[in-house]
RNA sequence: CGGGGUAUAGCUCAGUCUGGUAGAGCGUUGCGUUUGGGACGCAAAAGUCGGGGGUUCGAAUCCCUCUACCCCGACCA
């Protein structure tokens, strides 16, 4: 590509409002623009990077054996209410009406439809397994889009979806397309974790979620070190205690805590620690007020939380008011010690083994010292209520665990039954009888890995693509071709020779100064640059540099062409 | 949906408190000089000051209202 032929539209500054350096460095890059909240403009430039990735991607699935096929964007009404998910899925999912007044939705994911397809076509179980997949646009009307196209409302995603007799045979193709998500993001030159994940809203049993590696992530994940355990944080179990409880060796006393509300302020009003205090919860269960009693340098994990059976499924937290009414105390100073009976005190494994804690008194301004379970508030039940910690055991018993930040590039699922029972897709097995299939479904987010492979490889003059991303692999910048004509045959030769050689390479003869020209270079990202000028005209020589290096090479034109393959 | 904020030239922003002829940098156009790390000079184009209503002799500025966008919390590829 001549680039005086090409759109290429770099800026130096960059709106305020974008956050993190992937958003910055794709909008400074010129690759993608806003047309309105999560709603983004793919560039000429943007365009090639995601047509790489999603060649990758492509390559990958026909490898493992899936077959692709295209499904509409918009959906029927019908379908979402056999599933259950017109209500259900809530804000998200993008309603509209034909002119006939009839619903259609814009589809945030396509189990629907590839169940209602699957159902029609597939009839014999000698049809089975199969697998189908898409790279398709969606919508989900998220409540809050951000950080560009990371979490953008419309976006592009690779969905695939298996179908099978039984549960052994949809494990074997998890297990292919575990392989083939680990190939994509290898191929993809990405630092990336697959995790035990929960299922979520799209339902199922067996479930990992495969995580980029990044600061910036909004996910948390962790990981051991003693083993290949790892798992996103809502999903990482933390294991009982080795020590049981000691003894109480202290009497339950009152204190003043006038205006120490939070577990920080107590703590250190007291001179005790963090560790040595009980924070206690109040939810909306549904058969009234719940207490969650957990360690105070512990975090609530909600998803733990909302699969209590008192809970029944969401996490709501009692009200400024309910907690007033019932607790005779503000939020701040709720205890376990003397809550009414019919309230249930459900207690974390760690915070079941504390002795002499401290915990608010249920009455304004005053906390407890020396509180003991049994002795002094009532234990329900003990479960897993906390988010794991940096150094906690390992749930398999091997090593200890380590937190990081992850960005959530693909997912992959086992679904079960659960599409096909509530739509009917049976087969026939071998003995005749119609039996429901199982599926499993598999997700990866094209848009969003463009933006987390420059999340996790950047630097200070801009985007530094892995070879399999760039929307080029070579640039030839030609240094004043105007006042030296033979500077300009010499890129124009060397820029037929790659092409010929297959090589994808861009030549830069747009005649901006040097400086300019590079900097814009180093901005997009082009792996490998040649500089063609007087001086290495003269030298028969070409200058080279590769975009994560610090210094220039010279090289024959022989070496190039073994250095670019 | 709750809480906070923003809207002025293509982009980044000042000007708003204290009402009085619309500003800067970058970018763009033309001419000239330049050509190894985002050049320089001269000239120029470019604004319904987010929309609507009100107060006032006079509104970017004060008041009301609507809209869009952004940030902090619950969702997900």
């Amino acid at each position: 590509m001549r680039l005086s032929q090409f759109h290429l539209a770099t800026v130096k500054e960059v709106p305020a409002d974008a956050e993190i350096v992937s958003h910055q460095l794709m909008l400074r890059a010129g690759m993608i623009r806003r047309l309105a909240a999560g709603l983004y403009i793919w560039s000429p430039l943007g365009l090639r990077v995601l047509h790489k990735v999603e060649n990758v991607v492509r390559e990958e699935m026909n490898r493992a054996g899936a077959i692709e096929m295209l499904m509409p964007a918009i959906q029927p009404r019908e379908l979402w209410e056999e599933s259950g998910r017109w209500d259900k899925f809530g804000d998200q999912l993008l309603k509209l009406k034909d002119r006939k007044q009839q619903d259609f939705c814009f589809g945030p994911t396509h189990e629907e439809v590839i169940t209602d397809f699957a159902r029609n076509e597939l009839k014999s179980y000698k049809q089975l397994p199969i697998t189908f997949y898409q790279i398709q646009t969606k919508f989900r009307d998220e409540i809050r889009p951000r950080f560009g196209v990371m979490r953008a409302r419309e976006f592009l995603m690779k969905d695939a979806y298996s179908f099978h007799l039984d549960a052994e045979s949809l494990a074997a193709t998890y297990a292919v397309m575990y392989e083939a998500y680990s190939r994509i993001f290898s191929r993809l030159g990405l630092a990336f974790r697959a995790v035990q994940a929960d299922t979520g809203a799209i339902g199922g049993n067996a479930s990992h979620e495969f995580q980029v590696l990044a600061d910036s992530g909004e996910d948390a994940i962790v990981f051991s070190d003693g083993s290949d355990y790892a798992a996103n944080l809502e999903k990482a179990e933390a294991l009982p205690p080795a020590q049981g409880r000691p003894l109480p060796s202290m009497a339950l006393e009152m204190v003043d805590t006038p205006t120490q509300r939070s577990i920080e302020e107590v703590a250190a009003l007291l001179g005790v620690a963090t560790s040595r205090c009980m924070k206690t919860l109040l939810l909306r269960g549904h058969a009234g007020l719940v207490a969650l009693c957990l360690r105070g340098d512990h975090t609530l994990n909600e998803i733990k939380a909302a699969a209590l059976d008192e809970l029944g499924g969401e996490v709501v937290f009692a009200s400024e008011e309910e907690v007033r009414a019932i607790a005779g105390a503000t939020i701040g100073f709720i205890g376990p010690v003397r809550l009414p009976a019919e309230i249930p005190v459900i207690v974390d494994r760690d915070a079941a083994v504390l002795a002499d804690f401290v915990c608010g008194a249920n009455v304004a301004g005053r906390h407890f010292t020396g509180a003991n379970w049994d002795r002094d508030a009532r234990i329900a039940r003990i479960a897993d209520l906390r988010n794991v910690v940096e150094g906690d055991s390992s749930p398999d018993g091997h090593g200890v665990l380590h937190v990081a930040r992850g960005i959530e590039v693909g997912h992959i699922f086992q679904l079960g039954t659960k599409y096909a029972q509530a739509m009917q897709a049976t087969v026939l097995d071998d003995s005749g009888n119609n039996q429901v299939m199982s599926m499993g479904c598999y997700g990866i987010g094209v848009t969003r890995i463009v933006a987390a492979a420059i999340e996790q490889r950047h630097d200070a003059k801009g985007i530094v693509w892995p070879a399999a991303m760039a929307p080029w692999s070579v640039v030839i910048c030609v240094i004043n071709s105007r006042q030296a004509p033979e500077v300009g045959a010499a890129a124009e030769a060397l820029y037929q020779a790659l092409q010929a050689r297959g090589v994808e390479v861009l030549l830069d003869d747009r005649g901006l100064r040097p400086g300019a020209m590079f900097a814009d270079m180093e901005l997009i990202g082009i792996p490998h640059r040649i500089v063609v000028s007087e001086r290495g005209v003269a030298a028969g020589t070409l200058e080279y540099r590769a975009r994560d290096a610090e210094i220039s090479q010279t090289l024959s034109e022989e070496q190039l062409f073994a250095l670019l393959g």
